[in-house]
DNA sequence: TGATTCACG
DNA sequence: GACGTACGTGAATCAG
């Protein structure tokens, strides 16, 4: 059995210690039920090792593997400077008894378990992968620790587990700016404050990589310190040159670190299943013990409980998916014992198989159904015969009923309100029913529950739903219909296929409807679901099967015209390059800007490619033509590809008309979000471009109206942090951004410039987006210094800015979440994470109250629109996060809009009274660039 | 498939 | 003291 180790051999590090603070900081506090011990981070490290042993299983999969934790707190590096890590945290109260309990962990996984006195982790970790590559074997490092990146190379990577990132040479050349052989010299200047590496003051990565990059290596640098021009610099380095030393030495991994174990001594041997389970079992992790049981194929021990009420749901019992018990139900009389007991129950969870993703072409394929968690039915319909291969003769499968028959039974119970039809994305099926003519009501959603709940911690796809609540990995689409070009349609599966994948559906969502419905209650969220949620599934469906209309006339000749001006672009921008290259590769082009003609300014990307952004290109375009005619040559493809090109490709052969696709659940803030295509993102903001919406057009006799609320967010930035000066603005009616300029310039309103409210503009749009120096400099592109200035004196002049700023983060630090005027729930897992995304987390925080406040008034008013507008003769056809688009009957224009402005001015209202009036403004005609 | 770029609010 | 930063989306394209 046992080998030695070398080629061939694949070895996993993974940096055990690195893993237990990830998973305690990301994870809410745990308690273990029966007697209360935090287990918080060993459930999450117990998780990520048993994700990586699950995936790891293929050609790829690891020969040898060990999991490595540091050990104490002092090692040889605090003998060598006695401040290292000294500006550590004391290790958390709840997390010092879980560790030992981690070392448990690995054990009962049967996975080498290294650890040592006096040396980190990082030190066992470099010993053995030199080992390993010395003696021709690969290793996969699984951290993403900076310090261990002078490893890669020569058969070393490192994979980063939480962000499925594979970590190479050049993904540490990205980092560093040098190659992994540098990267100490790289830390030894730019030092590390996390370990309180001191390095050289002054200098970070950047300056030290191009430093190394210029004297080959750090001792050759401080050899000829005396030559660097810069004076700063020159004398940092002379001055500091022990400190840099010793830096160097403290970053430097050891190769020759003494470690007890041998290579041979990691082979991977598999978990014991008894000594597994009593541990998740002791433990008491339901998910992951059940989740386990099943892969090794052996029965989950029981874990002793009291059912009680406060007892997470995702952690009851339940029943065991067994996909041979699902139904076939082949005649009307099996169909009409379904339908009995649906009657009997007065709820059923529903899912329909149809040909296609888009709805409105779809054809419907079958139903199933499920009354009762284990027990499920699948009711084919339209299934072939054949495979849709050469010898399929098309034929109807056998043991089917026939579609119009199966829907007169059904249409009455789908129809009943009296029956509860539970579904998972139900707008999608209600549409499907809708064209053949069943308006399927009452109706509950598990994706929409899912969402009042877990915004922003997670998809609401069934899919990870399943594999998240009740621990069950669902039978992959993909199993029965393929992928890629081979893809086939649903009612080519083999109906025996399909009875197992279909039913076990319907058996998930009433499952998942079963733990969601009591929780709604727990998280304070059903009131949000009943009113914000669930109600937009009929008024989108309504929305989006009547489209709106497109003139394919018009998108064609845009088309021509974009493409005749595309090649004359082309051949100006070759001729000023003096080659040929590829105008839509950013590499190519980055390459011509800084290699050919020597630019500066050329940064690169992660790849390593240079990278040439919009904000880039106009820099250089006030000196040279190539970039200019770069920009615009991108704008122009960019109207074509996705514009002019894409939207008639969307024309419903049928209706002549383009249906967009609303997701209710896609956006974390309540926003909607538009696909298949993308409606909300047509262009406007260039002449050119606002001309592709002369191509959305009212119907024969109709005009098309759009009404938007007129800056939203600034207002409910205003009433929610109460912002006396701004309220006033906006019940006065003023310019607010000119009112703001005022306020802050001391400048009266009647004296004000344009590029003063501009720059107020500026400000306040930054101030939603959780403002800094840095951005708003670069957005006014003008010194980070001035910019800084102008927010301390925004701040200074609106103290309830800062105040409300500073308060949600707060609130979303001891939370977990913020919420809306409205109480929506925008989860916030990241706010108490450190290092760089710290900063994305804090500003999505800030901004997710205002946009989702906003993102709730304008679902309150469509909701109350159908009602509104009830006798005229008006639809309501797009939404565009503040806007609404209708088409109506020429003549009604009027009357519809004081009806429609009626209800989106008052639609906070009675819920929440506004302290800043909402404001409509409102345009129309016969296409939706006269209308905006 | 991920990175890059750019369209919108 | 340095680092990297506006918030929220979807889609097309390049390149590996």
């Amino acid at each position: 059995m046992s080998t030695t180790f070398g080629k061939g051999c694949h070895l996993h590090l993974i940096d055990g210690s690195a893993f237990i603070f990830r998973a305690f900081h990301a994870l809410p506090p745990l308690t273990r039920r029966s007697d209360g011990m935090p287990i918080g981070a060993v459930s999450g490290f117990v998780n990520m090792i048993w994700k990586m042993v699950e995936e790891n299983k293929g050609p790829d999969a690891p020969t040898h593997v060990a999991v490595v934790f540091d050990k104490g707190s002092h090692t040889f590096r605090n003998d060598m400077y006695d401040a290292y890590k000294a500006n550590r945290d004391e290790m958390p109260e709840d997390l010092r008894p879980q560790i030992p309990l981690t070392r448990d962990a690995t054990r009962a996984f049967s996975i080498a378990c290294l650890e040592q006195e006096g040396y980190e982790a990082d030190d066992i970790i470099a010993a053995l992968a030199c080992q390993a590559r010395d003696a021709g074997g690969r290793v996969t490092i699984i951290s993403s620790d900076k310090d261990l990146m002078q490893l890669v190379g020569g058969g070393v990577e490192m994979f980063d587990a939480m962000k499925n990132n594979r970590i190479g040479v050049e993904e540490v050349e990205a980092k560093f700016g040098v190659g992994p052989d540098r990267v100490v010299d790289v830390q030894a200047l730019a030092g590390d404050s996390v370990d309180n590496i001191p390095g050289a003051p002054g200098i970070g990565i950047k300056t030290a990589a191009l430093l190394i990059n210029e004297y080959g290596t750090l001792e050759e640098l401080l050899n000829r310190a005396e030559e660097i021009k810069q004076p700063k610099r020159r004398q940092t380095l002379i001055e500091h040159r022990d400190q840099i030393e010793l830096s160097k030495q403290l970053v430097t991994l050891d190769c020759d670190t003494p470690v007890e174990v041998t290579l041979d001594d990691l082979e991977v041997v598999a978990p014991d299943p008894d000594k597994l389970l009593s541990f998740l079992q002791e433990m008491e992790f339901r998910t992951v013990t059940r989740r386990v049981a099943e892969a090794l194929g052996v029965e989950a021990p029981a874990i002793e409980e009291a059912r009680s009420e406060d007892m997470p749901e995702e952690e009851q019992e339940q029943l065991p998916f067994v996909p041979d018990d699902y139904e076939w139900v082949k005649d009307a009389a099996a169909l009409q014992g379904w339908i009995d007991r649906i009657n009997d129950r007065g709820y059923v969870a529903i899912d329909t198989e149809t040909t296609g993703l888009n709805e409105m072409t779809a054809a419907l394929v079958g139903i199933s159904l499920s009354v009762e968690p284990g027990q499920a039915c699948y009711i084919p319909l339209a299934h072939h015969a054949g495979n849709g291969d050469l010898f399929d003769d098309g034929k109807r499968a056998e043991g089917q009923i026939d579609l119009d028959t199966a829907l007169t039974m059904l249409k009455p119970v789908l129809e009943d309100d009296a029956v509860l039809k539970i579904g998972q994305n139900m707008k999608y099926d209600a549409k499907i029913f809708a064209r053949l003519g069943v308006e399927i009501a009452p109706i509950d959603d598990t994706m929409l529950m899912s969402y009042a709940m877990h915004a922003g911690i997670h998809g609401h796809g069934m899919d990870t739903l399943s594999e998240r609540y009740l621990g069950h990995q669902p039978i992959p689409i993909k199993e029965l219909i393929g992928s890629g070009k081979s893809q086939i349609t649903f009612d080519k599966v083999e109906i025996g296929e399909a009875v197992k994948y279909a039913a076990e559906d319907a058996d998930i969502t009433l499952r998942l409807w079963q733990q969601f419905k009591p929780q709604l209650h727990r998280e304070r969220v059903t009131t949000v679901y009943e009113t914000l949620e669930r109600p937009m599934v009929p008024v989108l469906k309504r929305m989006e099967m009547a489209g709106i209309k497109v003139d394919r006339d018009t998108l064609s000749r845009m088309s021509g015209a974009f493409a005749q001006k595309m090649a004359q672009l082309e051949d100006e921008i070759h001729e000023l390059a003096g080659e040929k290259f590829n105008v839509g590769s950013p590499s190519q082009v980055g390459e011509i800007l800084f290699e050919r003609m020597g630019l500066d300014g050329g940064k690169k990307g992660k790849t390593g490619k240079y990278s040439t952004p919009a904000d880039v290109l106009e820099d250089l375009a006030t000196t040279h033509d190539l970039p200019a005619r770069v920009l615009d040559w991108r704008q122009v493809q960019k109207l074509k590809s996705t514009y002019t090109d894409a939207l008639q490709t969307h024309i419903n052969a049928d209706t002549g008309r383009v249906h967009t696709c609303y997701s209710i659940a896609g956006a974390s803030t309540g926003r909607l979000a538009s696909n298949d295509p993308n409606l909300q993102n047509i262009p406007v903001r260039t002449e050119e471009g606002r001309r592709i919406r002369e191509a959305f057009v009212a119907d024969a006799g109709k005009v098309l109206l759009s009404l938007d609320y007129s800056q939203i967010e600034l207002r409910i930035l205003a009433h929610i942090a109460d912002i006396g000066a701004l309220k006033e603005a906006f019940a006065d009616g003023l310019d607010i951004h000119a009112a703001t300029a005022s306020e802050m310039f001391n400048v009266p309103l009647d004296e004000m410039t344009p590029e003063i409210r501009r720059q107020a503009k500026a400000i306040n749009f930054g101030v939603i987006y959780g403002i800094s120096g840095f951005g708003l400099s670069r957005n006014l592109r003008i010194p980070r210094s001035d910019a800084q200035g102008f927010i301390d004196r925004y701040f200074e002049r609106f103290p309830g800015i800062k105040a409300y700023m500073d308060d949600t983060v707060k609130f979303a630090k001891e939370h977990g979440h913020v919420s809306t005027l409205f109480g929506r729930r925008i989860n916030t897992p990241e706010i108490n994470a450190r290092g760089p995304h710290a900063g994305f987390a804090r500003r999505a925080a800030i901004n997710a109250p205002i946009q989702g406040t906003a993102a709730d008034i304008i679902r309150r008013a469509m909701i109350r629109m159908d009602a509104a507008i009830e006798g005229l003769p008006a639809r309501m056809l797009l939404q565009v996060h503040d806007e609404l688009i209708f088409e109506v009957d020429a003549g009604a224009e009027d009357r519809v809009i004081d009806r429609v402005r009626e209800v989106m001015e008052g639609a906070a209202m009675p819920a929440v009274k506004l302290s800043v009036p909402l404001v409509v403004d409102a345009g129309r005609g016969a296409n939706w660039a006269e209308a905006h």
